[in-house]
RNA sequence: GCGCGGGUAGUCUAGCCUGGUAGGACAACGCCCUUCCGAGGCGUUGGCCCGGGUUCAAAUCCCGGCCCGCGCACCA
C-alpha cells in the first residue's frame, strides 16, 4: 500500500505534498508502479528539458519518438528475447538461481529445450541437483519483458520495450538519410520502458514501468573522439574501475592511462557529470563505476555507470555504454537491410593493380557465343602474377581454361573513394525516475530559522516545480487583488507561479520551503504606498524590496542564475 | 520466488495479547482574530488493506490474498 513502511521523513513529505504516490492505491496497489503527483511530474519535466538542452540541442543530435509496443522480431534481433525468456531453476537449499539451459548443458552436456516441461523432465530423469547437493524447485519463467498481443484474436506477439534504444536502431536508415549520410550524429529518445521485475523493491528505485532518456551517438569505429572533449578534459571525476580501484583524476588522464577506453566515453562521462550537478545531484555523492566483465549487458564493450549515494546506498542512475556495432549488425542480419554507412576517405586511395584485358578479336572466333561472358569473367578476376600462362573461368557453371593468347595483363591504377562501415554507438542512458529521486534526496535539508526547525528542499532554482509563490500578507480584499494581478503577470511571463492566502505568513513560507519553491513574493502594507513587493529567498530567508514593474525581469534573472537576492533590491527587514 | 516483521484518517500513532463505543497529534478546509517566518479561538472533513471463516459481536482471533520493510536470490 505504501511506498515504504518505515517511511523516511523525505518519503513522507513527497507523498503528503504530491510529488509521488503509490499507483493503483485504491485497489490495493501494485509494486513497481508509481504515480507522479503534480510536483513530482513538474520536477521530472524540468529534468527532461535540461536533458534536452545538454544531449540534444547541444549536440549534433535529434530527438525522435517510437512505439513502446514492439513486434517480436525487434527483440529477437536485439538479443533481448534470448536473454529475457529463459527458464530458470532455483536450488531449494542454497537458493542459487541458474539459467536452466546453461546449467543442463554444463552438467549433462544436453541441449535442452527452453520450456518448463522439458527442463522439469530432464531434472527428473537425470536427478539433477545443485552443486551444494540441494534439490531444485519447480522451474519458472524468467521473462523480464511484458508480453502482449497485437491485433484481434491470438494476434501477433508483441513486447513492451525494455529500453527505448531499439526504436532508434530500427529507424537507423531513415535517420542516416536525415543526417545526409554523415557521421557522427546522435539520436535521442525520452520515453517509457518496461521490465517485469521479479520483485521490485526499494520504493521508487526499481520500477516495472520507468522513464528513460537515451542518446545513441553513432560514430565511425575508428573515430571515438568528440570535437568538444576539451570542455570536459580537465574535469576531475571520481572513478571506480572494474578492478575496484578508485581514482580521482581528470578525464584526459583517465583516457591517457587507459582507464576509460576512449575519448568519446570520457566526453559523455564529463557531460553527464555536468548535467547531473546542474540538475541538483550532489557532486560529493556522485561517482562513475565501470562494469566488471561479467556484469556487462550482452551488447556492451565497455560501460560506466553514474552512481549516486542515497539512503539505499550507491545506486545506478546513468549507464554510459559503448555498444559497438552490436545492435546495427544484429538488425542487419535479421532484417536483411544494409545499415552500413559509406564513408568517403579524405584522400581517395590509389591502388596499383594487375588487370586482365581480354582480346575479343581472338576470343570471338574460338568461343563464339560464350566469348562475351568469358571476357567479362576475365575482367572480374584478380591476378597476382603478371606472367601467368593460363587461367580458368567459370561461365554458366562450365569451367573453361583460357590461355595467355586470349588476354594480356596490364598494370592499372584504381582510385577507391571510401568504404562502407557499420557505425559504433556510444549510449548514455538516463534513468529519469531515479535521477528525480536522487535530486529530491540530495536537496532535502533541515535548518533552524528563528529557533524553529524547518524542512527545506534546496532544489536548483530553475528545476523547482513551483518557482514563485505569491502571498498577500493579509487576507484582505485589496491585498488579494494585487496578489492575483501579480500571479497573472508572472504566469504570463512563463514562470510557474502559485498563490496562497491560507494561514499565517510564516506558515506559508514553510510550506513553500518544503516543496523547494525558491522565491516568495509578498504583498504588504508598503505595496500600496510605492508599488513595491518583497522577494524572499528560500535558502537564506532574506528579503528584498522590488518594484512590481521590475518583478518579472528580476525573478527571471534570479531563476536562471545563482545570484544573490540582495543584488536586486534594498534589503527588507534583514 | 523463499524467510522474518508489518498494514488503523493526508501523515504519524494509541487500541490488538485479554473480541463489545476506534482515541490523540500534526496536516487540510471554513469562519473569527492577527500579520514577515509552522501564533490563537470556534467549527468541519476524514480511518481499521482486501476477501473468507469463527462468534450474538472482529481493528482485535484463524485462513487466504494484496501491499510495504528487511535478509537471501534476481536486476539482461
Amino acid at each position: 500500500m505504501r511506498l515504504c513502511h518505515r517511511m523516511s521523513e523525505l518519503m513522507e513529505m513527497l507523498i503528503r505534498r504530491g510529488f509521488l504516490w503509490q499507483s493503483f492505491e485504491i485497489y490495493g496497489g501494485m509494486a513497481g508502479f508509481i504515480d507522479y503527483g503534480p510536483l513530482g511530474n513538474g520536477l521530472r519535466r524540468r529534468l527532461e528539458n535540461l536533458w534536452r538542452e545538454f544531449f540534444v540541442i547541444n549536440e549534433r543530435a535529434v530527438e525522435i519518438d517510437t512505439p513502446t509496443v514492439n513486434v517480436e522480431e525487434v527483440f529477437i534481433a536485439s538479443g533481448h528475447a534470448e536473454s529475457f525468456t529463459d527458464v530458470a531453476i532455483e536450488c531449494k537449499k542454497c537458493g542459487k538461481v541458474f539459467r536452466a539451459d546453461h546449467y543442463i548443458k554444463e552438467k549433462l552436456n544436453i541441449e535442452a529445450d527452453c520450456t518448463i516441461e522439458a527442463v522439469k523432465e530432464i531434472i527428473e530423469i537425470y536427478g539433477l541437483k545443485c552443486d551444494c547437493g540441494g534439490e531444485f524447485g519447480e522451474p519458472f519463467h524468467f521473462n523480464l519483458m511484458f508480453t502482449t498481443s497485437i491485433g484481434p484474436g491470438k494476434g501477433k506477439r508483441g513486447y513492451l520495450r525494455p529500453e527505448t534504444a531499439q526504436g532508434i536502431f530500427i529507424a537507423f536508415k531513415r535517420l542516416l538519410d536525415y543526417f545526409r549520410g554523415k557521421l557522427p550524429f546522435g539520436v535521442a529518445q525520452i520515453g517509457r520502458a518496461y521490465r517485469n521485475e521479479i520483485s521490485p523493491r526499494q520504493g521508487v528505485i526499481r520500477l516495472r514501468e520507468f522513464n528513460q532518456a537515451e542518446l545513441e551517438f553513432f560514430v565511425h569505429p575508428a573515430e571515438k573522439t568528440h570535437p568538444q572533449f576539451k570542455r570536459y578534459e580537465n574535469e576531475v571525476v571520481r572513478l571506480v574501475d572494474k578492478f575496484d580501484n578508485e581514482h580521482e583524476i581528470t578525464l584526459r588522464e583517465a583516457v591517457e592511462r587507459g582507464i576509460i577506453a576512449h575519448e568519446l566515453l570520457a566526453y559523455f562521462i564529463g557531460k553527464t557529470k555536468r548535467f547531473l550537478i546542474e540538475a541538483g545531484v550532489d557532486e560529493k555523492r556522485l561517482r562513475f563505476r565501470q562494469h566488471k566483465d561479467d556484469e556487462k549487458a550482452h551488447y556492451a564493450a565497455d560501460c560506466w555507470d553514474a552512481e549516486a549515494l542515497t539512503s539505499y546506498g550507491w545506486i545506478e542512475i546513468v549507464g554510459i555504454a559503448d555498444r559497438t556495432d552490436y545492435d546495427l549488425k544484429r538488425h542487419m542480419e535479421h532484417s536483411g537491410e544494409d545499415l552500413r554507412v559509406f564513408v568517403q576517405f579524405k584522400e581517395p586511395i590509389k591502388v596499383k593493380k594487375l588487370k586482365i584485358v581480354p582480346d575479343l578479336k581472338k576470343l570471338g572466333p574460338v568461343f563464339r557465343k560464350k566469348a562475351k561472358a568469358i571476357a567479362e569473367a576475365l575482367e572480374r578476376m584478380d591476378v597476382k602474377d603478371a606472367n601467368v600462362e593460363k587461367v580458368e573461368v567459370e561461365v554458366d557453371g562450365e569451367k573453361i581454361e583460357v590461355s595467355r593468347d586470349f588476354f594480356s595483363i596490364e598494370e592499372v591504377e584504381e582510385t577507391i573513394q571510401g568504404e562502407k562501415i557499420i557505425p559504433h554507438v556510444i549510449e548514455p542512458s538516463f534513468g529519469l525516475d531515479r535521477i528525480t529521486y536522487v535530486i529530491l534526496e540530495h536537496s532535502f535539508d533541515k535548518d533552524v530559522v528563528d529557533g524553529e526547525e524547518r524542512k527545506v528542499l534546496r532544489l536548483k532554482r530553475w528545476m523547482a516545480p513551483v518557482q514563485v509563490a505569491v502571498l498577500p500578507l493579509l487576507s484582505k480584499e485589496e491585498f488579494e487583488r494585487v496578489a492575483l494581478e501579480i500571479v497573472e503577470m508572472l504566469r504570463n511571463a512563463g514562470i510557474y507561479t502559485e498563490y496562497d492566502d491560507s494561514g499565517s505568513i510564516g506558515r506559508r513560507y514553510r510550506r513553500f520551503d518544503e516543496i523547494g519553491t525558491p522565491f516568495c513574493v509578498t504583498i504588504d502594507h508598503q505595496t500600496f504606498e510605492d508599488r513595491t513587493v518583497t522577494i524572499r529567498d528560500r535558502d537564506t530567508t532574506k528579503q528584498v524590496r522590488v518594484k512590481i514593474d521590475e518583478l518579472v525581469n528580476v525573478l527571471k534573472e534570479l531563476l536562471s542564475s545563482e545570484k544573490d537576492i540582495t543584488e536586486f533590491g534594498e534589503v527588507f527587514r534583514g
